[in-house]
Parts: C-alpha cells; sequence; structure tokens
RNA sequence: GGCUGAGUGGCAGAGUGGUUAUGCAGCGGCCUGCAAAGCCGUGGACGCCGGUUCGAUUCCGACCUCAGCCUCCA
C-alpha cells in the first residue's frame, strides 16, 4: 500500500488514484532561459523515480511536465542575445532533453508547452470572469480575485490578512486586492503577444500551469509535484484558478521535492550559488548525479559539495564492483522476499534512501558468494540489477562504468599495454618492475585488482 | 513579524517508545609477493531544558540554532 506524503494536509496519506491502478501526474517543469543547474536535475530525477516506481508495482501512469516558454525572463534574455524567443526556447529545451537523458530520465508522456496551449489558458480565464472571479484592471491585465476564494491560502497554510501584513510588493492601483495575481498581460510595445477578447497580451505563469495540466489530466487528477518553493504562490493560485474555473476538486496529493543546497544555503538562479548540469558532468558520470539526488530522501535537503558526489561514486562503485563478476544473470530469478522489502520501502513515502541500502545489503550477500556463476549469485545480481531499475540505477555495464572517465584521461589501450608488462615483470617475480609500473597506473588515476582471471582495472 | 520544515556517530544519511540502518572514513583480522577488491570483527549518535512513561533519540511543551516561503525561482 503506498503512503505519500500530501502538502495539502501535511500528513502522509494512503495513495488512492482517482481511477482505478490509473495514475495522472503533473509537474511543473522548467521556463527554459537558460541551462538547467543540480536543482532542476533534482525534479527531474524525484519525479522520474515515482513514475517509475508507480508503474513498476502495477499503475498506468500518465505523466506530464510542462515547459514555460514565454515569460519575462525568456523576453528579456532573448533581448540581450539578440535572438528570437523561439531560438532561445528552442536551444534551451534541446540543452535540458540532453540533460534529462544524461541522467536517466525517462521523458514524461506529455511536455505542453505555454505558448501552444493559448486556446485553454484564454477559456479558462473567460470562465474565471464570467464566474466573478476574475476582473479587466484599468490597464487591459485582468487578474484573480482572491478574496473570491475562500479556500485561498489551504496549500501554504497562509492566510490572506498575515500575507498582507508581511506585503512587500507595492500595490498596483488596477488590483482590488494586493494579493491579487495577473492573469493576462497586456502587452507592451515590442513584446510577443496573443489576441484575446481583453486585447493583445500575454498569459500569467500561474494560469499556464492551470490550463496545461487540466487539458492534458482532466479537470481533477491525482498527483501534482515540483519544487518546494513553488507551493506559494505558484500552486496556491494554481489551485485558486482551477477550482474557481471548474468547480471541482483540482488535485489529490501534492508532491514538493526539497531543494538543493550549497553551504547551507538555497541553489538558485537569483543567488548565483547555482551549477548547472553540464558543469557537474564534466567532473562526475551522470549516474553519480542521479545517485547522489537519490540517495537522500526527496523531501529533505541535499546538500551539494564535492565530497559528497564523491561519496556518492564510491557508493555505487562498490554496486558495480559487485555486479561485475556475475554474468548472464538476465533469466535468474529474482528474490521475491527483497522485491517486496523494496517496494514496501519505497511504498513508504518514496523511501529512496532505504531502498539503496538494500541494493548494498544485496551487494553484500552477492559478494559472499565465491562462485559467481552459481545460481545463488545470478539471483542476487539479477535482483539487485532489476530493484535498481526503479531507481534508474545500476543498468550500464559493470565495467564501463567503473572504468569511464572524462575525456582526458589516459585511453584504455594503454592502460591494458601498462597491465601487461606488469603482469611480464610479475611473471619473472620481477615485483619492483611491477610495483613501479602500478605506481604509474595509480598516478595516471587507475586502481589494479588481480584476480584469478588476471588483472582488472578501474578509474578512481 | 506570519507560515512551513529541519537539528542523528568523523562525514553523508535512514529509522525507531526498549533490539545492527546503509555508505565513506577509522581500528583489528583473513586473503595477497605487496596491494586492490572482497569478507569477518570492532568503536562511535540522536541540539538544549522540562514533562508523560517501567523505559524517550523516538510522544508532549518551552528554548536555541538552521533552512525555505511571504518578490522571479525547481
Amino acid at each position: 500500500m503506498l503512503k505519500i506524503y500530501n502538502s495539502l494536509t501535511r500528513q502522509k496519506e494512503t495513495f488512492q488514484p482517482i481511477e482505478a491502478n490509473k495514475v495522472r501526474m503533473y509537474v511543473c517543469g522548467m521556463t527554459v532561459y537558460d541551462l538547467c543547474h543540480v536543482g532542476h536535475a533534482r525534479v527531474m530525477v524525484v519525479f522520474d523515480m515515482i513514475a517509475r516506481h508507480l508503474r513498476s508495482t502495477g499503475y498506468e501512469v500518465h505523466y506530464v511536465r510542462n515547459i514555460t516558454d514565454i515569460d519575462d525572463k525568456i523576453i528579456k534574455r532573448a533581448n540581450e542575445n539578440n535572438e528570437s524567443i523561439s531560438d532561445l526556447t528552442e536551444r534551451y529545451i534541446e540543452a535540458m532533453n540532453e540533460d534529462s537523458a544524461a541522467l536517466g530520465v525517462l521523458p514524461p508522456d506529455e511536455e505542453p508547452r505555454a505558448t501552444t496551449t493559448m486556446q485553454p489558458i484564454i477559456d479558462m480565464i473567460s470562465k474565471l470572469i464570467e464566474n466573478e472571479h476574475a476582473y479587466v484592471g484599468s490597464n487591459n491585465d485582468v487578474y484573480f480575485d482572491v478574496k473570491s476564494f475562500k479556500e485561498y491560502g489551504k496549500l501554504s497554510g497562509k492566510h490572506l490578512d498575515e500575507l498582507r501584513a508581511g506585503e512587500r510588493v507595492e500595490v498596483q492601483d488596477e488590483k482590488k486586492d494586493p494579493l491579487d495575481f495577473v492573469l493576462w498581460k497586456a502587452a507592451k510595445p515590442d513584446e510577443p503577444s496573443w489576441s484575446s477578447p481583453w486585447g493583445d497580451g500575454r498569459p500569467g505563469w500561474h494560469i499556464e500551469c492551470s490550463a496545461m495540466s487540466t487539458q492534458c489530466l482532466g479537470n481533477h487528477f491525482d498527483i501534482h509535484g515540483g519544487g518546494q518553493d513553488l507551493q506559494f504562490p505558484h500552486h496556491e493560485n494554481e489551485i485558486a484558478q482551477s477550482e474557481c474555473a471548474t468547480g471541482e476538486k483540482f488535485v489529490n496529493t501534492w508532491i514538493h521535492n526539497g531543494f538543493v543546497r550549497i553551504d547551507e544555503e538555497k541553489m538558485s538562479k537569483s543567488l548565483g550559488n547555482f551549477f548547472t548540469v553540464r558543469e557537474v558532468l564534466k567532473q562526475f558520470q551522470p549516474e553519480v548525479v542521479r545517485f547522489f539526488i537519490l540517495s537522500s530522501h526527496y523531501r529533505s535537503p541535499l546538500n551539494y559539495s564535492q565530497e559528497n558526489l564523491g561519496e556518492a561514486r564510491a557508493a555505487l562503485t562498490r554496486l558495480y564492483t559487485a555486479l561485475r563478476d556475475a554474468t548472464d544473470f538476465d533469466s535468474a530469478g529474482i528474490d521475491q522476499t527483497k522485491r517486496d522489502q523494496f517496494n514496501e520501502y519505497m511504498n513508504d513515502d518514496f523511501n529512496t534512501p532505504k531502498s539503496i541500502a538494500l541494493l548494498h545489503e544485496l551487494a553484500r550477500e552477492l559478494n559472499k558468494v565465491d562462485d559467481k556463476s552459481s545460481e545463488k549469485a545470478k539471483s542476487l545480481a539479477r535482483t539487485l540489477k532489476s530493484l535498481a531499475e526503479v531507481l534508474g540505477l545500476l543498468q550500464d555495464d559493470p565495467r564501463h562504468f567503473l572504468q569511464s572517465g572524462s575525456a582526458s584521461d589516459a585511453d584504455g589501450e594503454e592502460i591494458e599495454k601498462l597491465i601487461q608488462a606488469r603482469a611480464d615483470a610479475k611473471a619473472a617475480k620481477d615485483y619492483a618492475t611491477a610495483d613501479q609500473i602500478r605506481d604509474q597506473l595509480t598516478a595516471m588515476n587507475i586502481s589494479l585488482e588481480d584476480t584469478a582471471q588476471g588483472t582488472i582495472w578501474r578509474r578512481n
């Protein structure tokens, strides 16, 4: 039985899909004006893991992750670069796809874009005006009337009067209430715009997600996810818009992942303390980054550092090392007890640290089996690889993983040559020369293991 | 100021009203020409103060500290 912590009720709840065995999930994706950083990677990896686990336990999943391809920052960046908005967004969408593929993130079933969802957005705003939940300001902007939705604040636990007390935005005359937010922005000169009943303009950010999710998944769906920073105001506003437009409950379960931090501070574009996925991948294999992300619980803060990535690499190396010597196990039987245990951990609000601990347990048991061609070894190896697949891990060829490094590293041919020279020296019992060659390889960041089947190498 | 959430061994990071998380690092041993990998053994912890309890790191309350949101943000 799957239990998920629901941000809306602030407790773990037994998950019941609206339609039996079917899960409809929407996740707020990227605004494509720059490269993805590790924080974005966390969202992609976490919800990919969730989708994988749901599927592996028998649910049919319809996973939607949107792309925000029109917004102030995009317009600003395109102007700075002196390129068209679509050139800019296409470039970064492609970059995002490359990054997510590298991290083993399976593509969502749908990736709607704001610019191609314009009619549903306009329809939803019209409906809100009709229902008197929205109004057109004197500047032709359209605003949502927060006072008209008495449940406003239910997701973030905030109350309108408290929010007003802490209000930091200058009050705009057009708004009835300082907390009213924009649904449609009237076009300014030289800005891209779409025609609407309220004149040319473009949608506000919040309404895009309400319209895209509803268009793909219906008025009422199971899971809505995103980073913790979107809880307020973005998701709060989505609830207000959608429930006021449709009169139905919007989302059953809200899932928010924790932040990536650097030196105990949130990693973000605005603070400028971010590392792009690309930068990190120059130093660490993509699977190491994925392992690092999943090695802490999705709601906990995740501290980014070289040391922590290094630890992730060490742990992953241990798992691959265990898998290295087992071969031809693809058809071996899976240990059902372990699988049940794994699912139990994952069903407890996606406890990936605990499920990874189970992978280590399997690796240890596998290491203890001397005969790697035995049924027991094969079964353990198969179970390990198959459970890890739910986390999107350990699917690489172990030797390939253990021997891969960056492009500047020594090539395999050179390494093999040195290993042969060392083997010759060893055969002649010239251990001084053998050790000297090994030192040379160590300096090249290569470790050796002498086994019964010969010498195996890997990169440190 | 309001609203969230968190404080666990050298580090990272789960979890639990009384019993080994897990990984890395440390220490002892096995294996090895020596290593490496692996295996076995081993030390070390629950922010502070009260309360409930036979017993609390785990529940309750106060306090301290940290992070996040309240402005764009994954």
